[in-house]
Formats: structure tokens, sequence, C-alpha cells
DNA sequence: CTGAAAGCGCTTACAG
DNA sequence: CTGAAAGCGCTTACAG
């Protein structure tokens, strides 16, 4: 089997041209007559001809791939992100190059070696709790290497961004539960110091204050987008003397982890307690009681970051380009939140 | 900031010695005499200079990257696999490059491409429902470039492969149901055509057999790993004459799927009816009721994977490598199961 | 232990 | 429209 792959070289013997006329037929074909052209394609055919990626990425420069980094590979939320990246990235040629902050600050490498050392020509960072001092040296990444932050960002370093709604989605949450009823509402948020836990908690805060809505501070109840914190965070409001009616969660996980302990105790969502989320990760369609969330699209998040990317890739200085995109989110009415004292 | 990075030769003449001496230096450091190489390593350290990859790929051969193929990127069964995965790569220098099989289908690109154009050293496969002529490609692929499935297999072939013991979990799935009281058990399936789902089907009407249990051919429910699909299969279960007391899913999204819906129709778990399911994804322990699984090691699935494939990628011929490794499953025993009738 | 030199497989000004 | 030639930045026999 092994045969031997052609160059291309061996390409421009069979079809009697040179290289740079093979070459040329591959990548810009309106430079080379028809019929040269022709044999040039013919000669490709039978000789199995695959362009080697290492050879035309030393002359050009250029790795053709990107990097993508994720906090924690083993978090399922980023799936669908991954997705809608990989998807505008392989339509134009890129490969996609995966790597866990986490792991790569292990291991004792700088992130931006993936750029220096030519493996990638950009990446799209998907962890806003990176350290300051490795921000610090992403920042003298050369303007041709861009690098651009999707659903997390930082505030140091001006790199454009791709996020959702979260201050929109939070108050959105907050009216609805509002509306259909609810005093007094409770937040379990995300992990301290998380960009997202930031914005959230604050537009959380905003919305109570605008709806002149009683909010204890003990009401916002620390967690970390965890199912584990949302257990937690249903012992704390279990214990309260004066419970909130309605409890809105910074994350999905958070919320079904809240109302798994909640029946464990048995207390009934959304009879005792309305509950949602943010996310509308698959599952909560199908939890029970159905979780009424906030959707993000994280295929579109994903897709808007590599065309983002891709775009800064292609032009020169970047300039003209986007630089912070901001993807809609949409409430998503389901069961786990009904007006209070529903009980029949 | 964009500091244009430095070459070989830009530290051979700060050092003021040949290419030849600081490659080596950086590569093969026992080479070179230890006053040079701490000249040597002062000079890298000024200049801030990092290998350029894509020449050291050229010259070598290597692309020091491994391409890691799944099913569809959407789907977070796959999250902690990766993780195992990069970590072992990582380690050893590799990136790793992700696609999914679906993507690569539809833009007409072919797998082996990525070996054949030098992009990957080799590929793990996450997907055992490839079609067949590209199974048959990828046997053209030279010995020096291995391709390894996980989790998944094709038959066709003889590619090394990495895989849960799926038959003797499935097996302890059933004694333990019978151990209990479960003379009656029903199965829902995993996908048509999938080779785990007939891996543990097989093993699931074996063990039927060896315990002498009642198995009527539509207690054998058709699903295909999805939450969905669970949802379908309850609603077949409640169909029944005669009702299984059991149900062993293939897939713990199925068992959860399946308890949604039942719990939807009101019907208790595991009162009415024991249901456990194949996986212990993350979610298995926090849901209500807590799920009684096979729990396969994702992560060390992952790891084992990748440092079969490396080693198949630094030795020559592969010879006196493993060819099949079995990682061991467990019973992981929570609250949807419970003996047969045992509503107070 | 060290260096001069070849060459990995491409692309792209430059010349015709 | 086409070709000869240079060169991207490394590694590695080969010679000394």
């Amino acid at each position: 089997m092994a045969q031997k792959t052609s160059t291309l070289q061996d390409v421009a013997r069979v079809a009697g041209v040179s290289t740079a006329t093979v070459s040329r037929t591959l990548s810009n074909p309106k430079m080379v007559n028809e019929s040269t052209r022709e044999r040039v394609a013919e000669a490709v055919r039978v000789s199995g001809y695959r362009v080697n990626r290492a050879a035309r990425n030393l002359r050009t420069q250029r790795a053709q791939s990107v990097l993508v980094l994720l906090p924690d590979l083993a978090n399922p939320f980023f799936s669908a992100i991954l997705e809608g990246i990989s998807l505008n990235l392989s339509r134009r040629g890129y490969s996609m190059l995966i790597a866990s902050t986490k792991q790569v600050h292990d291991s004792g490498d700088r992130l931006i070696d993936y750029l220096d050392d030519a493996r990638a020509d950009g990446m799209i960072i998907l962890d806003g709790g990176l350290d300051p001092a490795v921000v610090a040296s992403l920042k003298n990444a050369p303007q041709s290497k861009p690098i651009l932050f999707a659903c997390e960002w930082v505030e140091d370093g001006n790199f454009p961004s791709v996020r959702s709604e979260n201050r929109r989605g939070t108050g959105t949450a907050v009216r609805y539960l509002h509306s259909i009823g609810h005093r007094k509402i409770a937040h379990v948020t995300g992990p301290d110091g998380n960009v997202l836990m930031h914005a959230r908690k604050d537009a959380f805060v905003a919305e109570c204050e605008k709806l002149d809505l009683e909010l204890k501070p003990e009401w916002i109840i620390p967690g970390d987008f965890s199912l584990r914190a949302g257990c937690l965070a249903a012992k704390t409001w279990i214990a309260f003397e004066d419970r909130p009616t309605a409890v809105f969660c910074a994350s999905d996980l958070l919320a079904l982890g809240f109302i798994s302990e909640l029946s464990r105790q048995d207390f009934k969502v959304p009879q005792d307690v309305s509950v949602m989320g943010f996310d509308d990760i698959d599952l909560a369609e199908q939890f029970i009681p159905p979780l009424t969330s906030i959707r993000q699209d994280r295929l579109l998040i994903g897709e808007t970051a590599a065309s983002m990317l891709l775009e800064r890739l292609t032009t020169q200085s970047g300039e003209g380009t986007e630089h912070a995109a901001v993807v809609p989110v949409s409430l998503i009415i389901r069961e786990s939140t009904a007006p209070p004292n529903s009980r029949p």
C-alpha cells in the first residue's frame, strides 16, 4: 500500500511543464493556458498528488490553522461552539487546533508560542480567566496573528470579541419572573472573578432595582456554573427564613443541580419555587421539569468567532473589521417557572 | 510590539557559532560542548528564539500533530475523551487537530488527505460508522502514519483500537438487575448499525439466555443513544401489556430521556420500573433519581488511545505494540434501580 | 565537538 | 502564458 506521495516535481515531469506552472494551476488556475491547465490537472489526477502543507506553510509563512483555547476540555458547554468554529474554519481550508488553558499552563508552555513557532495563524480563546501575565504576553503577538475572545473576554488588552447579550438576557429573565408575579428573587452566581458572573450579577442587581424589588444581600448566592454548586445553593435556599419565590441561576447546570437537590428534599419546582437558568443546554428541555432558560446560540457564537478571525487574517491590518460582536439571546419559557404560590 | 521572530541564523550570529550547532544545542544538547551550549542558550534567551515548526516539519517530514475525528463535535460524550487524548499528546509535544467526520464528508474532503498532505502524523477516530469507501481509502495510509479507533471501531481493516468492556459491562448490568429480583428486563438499543449497539445488544441477549430469563422480541426497543430516543422508548414501554420490571438502556442519555418521559406520565422510577444506563456521564449522578449505570472511564480511554498512537509513531514498523486495548468498566449503583414491586 | 552545505517541497518575483 | 531560480527556516549526513 504505502505508496510514496508524489511531489510537485513529479507532477511537473508527468505533465511536461515546470513546477511553477503546476503550482499556478493549483492555486491560481486563470493564470495558465487552458490546454496546459488540463494537462496538469490530468497529471495531478494520475499521480494522486497532494500538496505538502509543511512546505507550503514554510514558503507562505502561514500555518493555515487556528488554535482554539478552552478552559477545560471536559466541559460539554463548549462542544456546540467548537462545532460552529470548525464549520467556518474548514470551509476556508483552515484546520482547528485545540488546547486547554489549564494543560498549556501545567506543561509550562506559553500560549503565544503557538503563534511564535508558526503552528497557528491566530487564536480563539474561550477563557476569560487567563492569568494576567499570560494576557500581557498575548499583547505582544504580531498584528498579523489575531487573537479573539469568544463567550468570555478579558478587560485588559482591547482584544476583539464575540459574546452573548449577557445583560439583556439577565434583564429579560428578571422581568419575566416579575411579570408572572414574583417579588422576591434570588440569584445563584457563576464563579468568583469570572466576567460572565459579574455581567450577569450586575445586570441582575440593576434590574431588581429598576423594578423596585426587595433584594436581601444573602439572596445573591455564590456558585460556579456547576451542578454541584447548584446543589449547595439549594441547601442555602432551604435554610432561608424568608425564602425567595424564584431563583435565577447564572447557568443551566446550576439550575439543574438546584432542582435536583430540592427534589431530594421533597420540595417541588415550580410549586415551591420557580427556577430558571442561563444557556439552554440540550438537557434543559428534557429535564424534569423542563427548564426555563435564556438561550445562547452557541453554534452562532462559534461561527461568528471563526469568521471574524478569518476576516482579520485575510485583511491587511485588520482595519474595517468588526471589533465586538454580540449574539442575541432569547427567553425560553418551560415548566420550571410559574406564578408564586401556585400550589393547588 | 510585533517584533519579528528571530531565526536559527540570528541565534547563530549572536552566539558566534553555526546554525548546525544551535540546532544541535536545542535538539541534542549532549552533542555539544558545555561552554558552547551555554553561549547558545544565552543567545536563544536574549533573542526570544522559537523554532519555526513549519520549517522543522518540512525538514523532518513530521507534522508533530495528530488528528482526532469525532462523529459530531456537538456531542458532549466525547469531551472527556478529548481531554485524555490532549493530555498525553501535549506531554510529548504534539498538537491536537480536531475535525468531525460529518463536516469532512460534507465539504468533500477526504480523511486521508490529512495524512497525505502532511498535516498530521496519525489519527484517532471516534466514529465506527464511517462510510466503507472511506475506510477502504484509510487502508492505503502509509504504515508510518498510524490510524487508531477509540470507543467505536470498524470490523474491516484490522486497525488498532481501544474500547471499553462493552460485553462484560452489559453482562454485569443484567446480572445485577437479576440479582435484585428482576425477571423481565427490556433493553433500549443504540442506533441501528452502530458497533456498540450490536456489542451491547448481543451481550444483553446472551446474558438473558444464560440466566434463563424470558425475553420477548418487543422488549428489545430500538433507540439511538439520544435523550429523545429514550423518551420514545418510554412510550413504547408504557404501551406494553406485559411490562418488564427493569430496563437496561445502551446509554445514559437514553436512560435519562426514558425516565423524563415516565415522570411526565406519572410513573415512578424505580418504584414502577428500574432503569439503568451505560456510560456514567457527569449528569447521571445528579439526576433525579440518580442513575444506576455502567461507568466508562473516558479520560483513560483518551489517554490510552493517545499513548498507543504515539508508541506506533515512534516505533519503527509498529512491531511489539499493543493492538487492542480494553478499558475496564464498573457498575455504579444509584437510586434508579430497586427490587421489583418495591412500591410501599 | 563543530561547520559548510545540501535539501525537505513548495511559491513567487523576475525575465522572457 | 511559462520557466529558471531563489529562498522560506530548519536538520543532518559528511568531513574535519
